[in-house]
DNA sequence: AATTAAATTTAGACAAAACTAAAAATAGGT
DNA sequence: ACCTATTTTTAGTTTTGTCTAAATTTAATT
């Protein structure tokens, strides 16, 4: 497996290629930041490994055994940020990038030991969950801040937009992970919201909130 | 920097390439595992950017650009390696392969970090010492076991070869850095040691004692 | 000094992963 | 059903790093 043919079932899976769902030559070439012809020649090389089903014009999906492929490296990038916040100091915002990097190191023995030093941790910093050795993972039941009801309550458990400049707006306003947040009004002119959490009330924005996940409280 | 590049540069360091020492395409060649004719490509390539001195048939020497690159790679990767024994519980013949992956990792903040995590170690497992972000290291004063007079004393503290092979036999035959070794006896017939370490007699070949590093006591 | 052996470089080719430009297939709108 | 816009594929290049085979230079030996 090269570096870029774990980056083309990585994105795969994340577009949502697994469960033969076949995505489109246009869309892995946005996610891959190349170009749709790049896709082609890639497809046509997984296919022949076995590792997506491929037919001329109908999109790719990941087999079984990509999927298995796609869920091991994102396991292992998940548990590089994890060990990157939680060892190193890095804040959440840094370490994606370097995941990008340390996900693609062979070696089963580092990363399982890695996960036990970390003591087998379920969820990222981000709060996206950790697939198990065998590809299992634990889907937490979320939903968006944005589709939250007025006066219902829940704990911050995610994010959507991971990117550096969101995760930086949410440390700039001292919004976490593990918060509890009280939708107290929503503006219907803009659809922003003014909600409550660690005992102050703040106002956001659509865009904010539709980036948020929380676990609804029973 | 690709990855090719930064192992020419630390296989080039590793000859004795700095110090304006020309090394020839062949031992280089050998090194990297690769021909002749592809250190000649690669060597131009080098020379282009300024990382080396390059004269046709006349070997290969890093500039002070070169030699600083180099050990900035030879810092990454014993650091890895004292990560992995200090915090993963790695042996100290399992570390090479995995660091020549994770000297690669480009991110400056994460090579400080795990400097910092590991307290600012000196030498790596194998008692090789790691170069400071300036590329300063320092050069301790030792000698092989095999050039020690008989009834001298020293301390145990590097490996001339650090191949797996090598490295199990010395567990095997609980030979370890730090020990103290004394030479009680040199066979003239194969050059074999008796020697006493840690309050037992054993007896071991010249090709042992000559991987043997110790810091003889004053 | 001439010859031979060894080391090194050149020339041409290849695989991986990307690109551009052109051709082909699909999907939408009338 | 036809035309058009979009998507996708093909064909032909490029770059990086390697290779083989042939040519050249250097070193060693007579
Ligand atoms: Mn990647
Ligand atoms: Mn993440
Ligand atoms: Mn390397
Ligand atoms: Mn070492």
């Amino acid at each position: 497996m090269t570096r870029s043919e774990e980056n083309y079932l990585k994105i795969i899976f994340h577009l949502g290629g697994s469960n033969s769902t076949p995505i489109t030559t246009n869309a892995i070439a946005e996610q891959m930041e190349t170009k749709p012809s790049s896709v082609t020649d890639m497809a046509k090389k997984l296919a022949e490994k076995g590792l997506v089903n491929y037919k001329k014009y109908q999109g790719v999906s990941l087999t079984d055994q990509g999927t298995k492929t796609a869920l091991s490296i994102i396991r292992k990038h998940r548990l590089w940020e994890v060990f990157l916040v939680k060892k190193l100091d890095f804040s959440w915002d840094e370490v994606h990038e370097v995941a990008e990097q340390l996900e693609h190191i062979k070696s089963e023995k580092l990363i399982d030991k890695i996960d036990e030093l970390l003591e087998f941790p379920k969820f990222d910093p981000h709060g996206d969950p950790i697939p198990s050795k065998d590809g299992k993972f634990m889907v937490r039941d979320k939903q968006l801040l944005s589709e939250v009801a007025i006066g219902d309550k829940g704990v911050c458990v995610g994010v959507k937009d991971s990117s550096a400049p969101f995760l930086k707006f949410l440390d700039k306003n001292k919004i976490a992970l593990g918060h509890t947040i009280q939708v107290l009004e929503k503006e219907d002119f803009d659809q922003s919201l003014h909600i409550a959490m660690e005992g102050r009330e703040l106002r956001i924005s659509h865009q904010i909130a539709s980036n948020l996940y929380v676990k609804k409280n029973e």
